[in-house]
DNA sequence: TTCAATAGGTGTACGTCGTACACCTGCCTG
DNA sequence: CAGGCAGGTGTACGACGTACACCTATTGAA
């Protein structure tokens, strides 16, 4: 009987528990509602009740950070190393974008976690079968910098803001008059952004396809990163070189 | 008198002085402990007054970023494109390391104020005046990121912790152990991470020189950029080739 | 089977934050 | 001199993270 009334009762709270629920109700309504507060009550539980199974809200994004690394896939066998770090990286981005939120937590971890950096190590260990050295590939991961991890920081991405979602529904008046006003002061910034939007007509909506912008850049990367590879590039070497 | 007693009082506050005093106070203690409150006492004001000049915290760091943007060089005449920015960019990033706190403020930003819009009009300006078309220089605006504010995302920067600095006074012993423990479980990231500390002799701290870092995947990305612009690259064959 | 040790959940409370709102004050203009 | 308005004040509210003391259920050994 005493396991009976177990048995209805909630299943008890455990470290795993917390983390996905986290993450579910992140993924639900964003990070900027995520308190430790509404996350209990998503769990039916006291707000002090996870702090036995997380240390402070800090340890939570860590964790939080850590399941989406669980959702990485490894890498594939017997491709060459460009197309085994790029398939990669596209996986990462693609759990990025499962999860919006990702994005802004991993902007603001500052201590890796082992998850993290079994990822960083298997990333690595990506470059070393490709042959590349440790100098370079070291370099090599400097640059790649966040796309590592599927993302890029873009300063003022609309698609981050949240007004960002209601600026297709202004008014047509309203768009006239920004374009006005951009055309005179911002000239440049205007071609740009309409460069991209000719499939579809909205001005000022970013029309560019992000996937592509994406791949445009690592594939910049990569094909500059082979050209070092394959000229035996060493970074005292170009030291010395540059003065 | 009155005047007297005027002459004495304290100047009136006005926009620009919050700014800049929200500036040094950042400078000063960081950005964590920067508050409406704390900022407010600095100005001999109680907080409420602050909310005559600007209207949340959010514009307050939207104005202290546009602080910043006006210590950016203009651009400098008589050079190449690709020269012209390249020093833009490393002028950027002299103001950004003068100022430590930016880069999480810039990083948090979603709306760009006119100040950012004119830096980024005049930023892509310089591309323009090279001769690289609409379209490339669109792909490559995307592709520099958070670099033409002369900083790039990198997660676990040591340098961006409050213990990264702490780290380099840790006992030796301790120091082994830590060395042992990457050996075994991230031989690659240990590899990478002591491949740069060769003139410096500590293990963990990170040894390696941010600024050549920066300035390799800046001239990766612009040798690659004007390779694409000498073959007069086009995105949208770009995407037929790749289907 | 019993019972103590321990892991997990509760309740209350504190300090800090951003900021709404009503108010006062002193300068500038007519 | 009047009166309006920009700018500074005081109080207050509802979040937030989390310290601390407490209670309770589960578990492992006797």
């Amino acid at each position: 009987m005493t396991q009976q009334i177990a048995a209805e009762r909630r299943e008890r709270l455990n470290r795993k528990r917390v983390l996905h629920a986290a993450v579910a109700l992140a993924d639900e309504v964003g990070i900027g509602p995520l308190s430790m507060r509404r996350l209990a009550q998503e769990l039916a539980v006291v707000p002090m009740a996870l702090y036995k199974h997380v240390a402070n809200k800090e340890e939570l994004l860590d964790g939080m950070v850590d399941v989406l690394i669980g959702e990485i896939a490894p890498p594939v066998a017997g491709a060459d190393w460009k197309n085994t770090v790029r398939l990669r990286v596209l996986s990462a981005r693609r759990v990025l974008q499962r999860h919006r939120w990702a994005r802004r937590v991993l902007e603001t971890r500052t201590n890796p976690t082992p998850a993290a950096l079994g990822y960083m190590d298997s990333f690595i260990g990506m470059f070393f079968a490709g042959g590349l050295s440790v100098d370079l590939t070291h370099h090599v991961m400097h640059a790649i910098g966040s796309r590592m991890w599927g993302f890029t920081q873009e300063l003022f991405d609309s698609t981050a803001t949240a007004e960002g979602e209601a600026l297709a529904a202004v008014e047509p008046e309203v768009q006239a008059a920004t374009y006005q006003e951009m055309s005179a002061n911002y000239p440049n910034v205007l071609q740009v952004a309409t460069a991209a939007s000719h499939d579809d007509g909205s001005v000022v909506g970013n029309g560019c396809d992000d996937q592509f912008e994406f791949e445009f850049a690592l594939d910049l990367l990569l094909d500059g990163i082979e050209q070092l590879h394959l000229r035996d590039y060493n970074s005292t070497a170009a030291r010395l070189e540059r003065g």
